[in-house]
DNA sequence: GTGTGTGCAAAACCTTTGCAAAATA
DNA sequence: TATTTTGCAAAGGTTTTGCACACAC
């Protein structure tokens, strides 16, 4: 597996990994910003994380990876993605807010469980159509949607029942 | 404006009143808390209140109304009546949040416009049903949900077709 | 009387902003 | 070179918390 040119590593993405950065550099550019490398770093962050994560999170990702991107930089930058449709920003709870890079990736909805706050992510195409229907019969122009189920999930579901079971047992 | 009885103003309630209360006190006895003066008024606050408010804007209304409650409480009480089931809690924006009541509302969701931020309701018995066959196909017990449309409202779409159409018309 | 609730003010929390220096096109 | 962007630190607004006193059961 050798590999003749420099640009080779962006050979392990499954996709063509340089196609994202060319949409957030179409974005920049039909708004007269610019492209740097805190704006690139960021993007590859985001990229690289599989589900949800904070601002936090992504910022100290940032800097074990040597791209030191302060704090406002990547609210700043989150701001840019998340006009430009490469990522969505989600309320969850009543904390702080998770985003998700959209690029390559189906829309979904949510399960959220209560308990343990593992999110479990669903499509239904027949929801999905009930709500463009809802959307025309309103004359509303929808751009986004966001569906989360709150609710216990299937493991916590099951390890309540065994507290409950056996709650005097003392092991 | 003469009332014949002090009470006479709760008579513009379409159902009884009395049996929010009553479902507020039952939770709290089963949790070993206590009723008060505070918590009553904030449940009579919150039942006044017709579509989404936020805290502030419930904090005015009860000093207005000589119900005088702290900050605090009104954030202690509004997490108990919203664990009770009385109130649903929203963050539509990336702002504060936003409450309702659903003391004899039926569960509806939400079109919400990201021009004015109006807040439209809509329900679909369709959609909630297939909600209920994720839920089971998933395992997933499900206490709660919510769904938001966004997007633009018929009337922003007016208002936004009518400036493009003359836009250098100088009146 | 005991444990709970309240109000106050301060803290906590996540996020945004003002500004001077640095960098892009 | 003319703007735009950055980092820092401070501000911002909403929500939570510690504590002493008051109160419901």
């Amino acid at each position: 597996m050798m590999e003749p040119t420099p640009r080779s590593r962006a050979a392990r993405q499954p996709g063509p990994a340089v196609e994202p950065e060319e949409r957030l550099r179409e974005y920049l550019r039909s708004r007269n910003l610019r492209m740097t490398p805190e704006r690139r770093w960021v993007l590859q962050g985001v990229l690289s994380r599989d589900g949800h994560f904070d601002a936090e999170e992504l910022l100290q990702f940032l800097h074990r990876r040597h791209m030191p991107v302060s704090r406002a930089t990547l609210y700043r930058t989150l701001d840019h993605l998340t006009s430009s449709g490469l990522v969505k920003r989600h309320r969850f709870g009543q904390g702080h807010a998770l985003f998700e890079h959209v690029y390559g990736r189906h829309h979904h909805d949510h399960l959220v469980c209560d308990r343990c706050a593992a999110v479990i992510e669903f499509i239904n195409e027949d929801i999905e159509r009930l709500q463009d229907e809802v959307c025309s019969k309103h004359g509303f122009l929808s751009t986004n949607h966001v569906m989360q189920i709150f609710g216990i999930c299937a493991r916590c579901q099951d390890a309540e029942a065994k507290h409950a079971d056996a709650p005097a047992r003392g092991s």
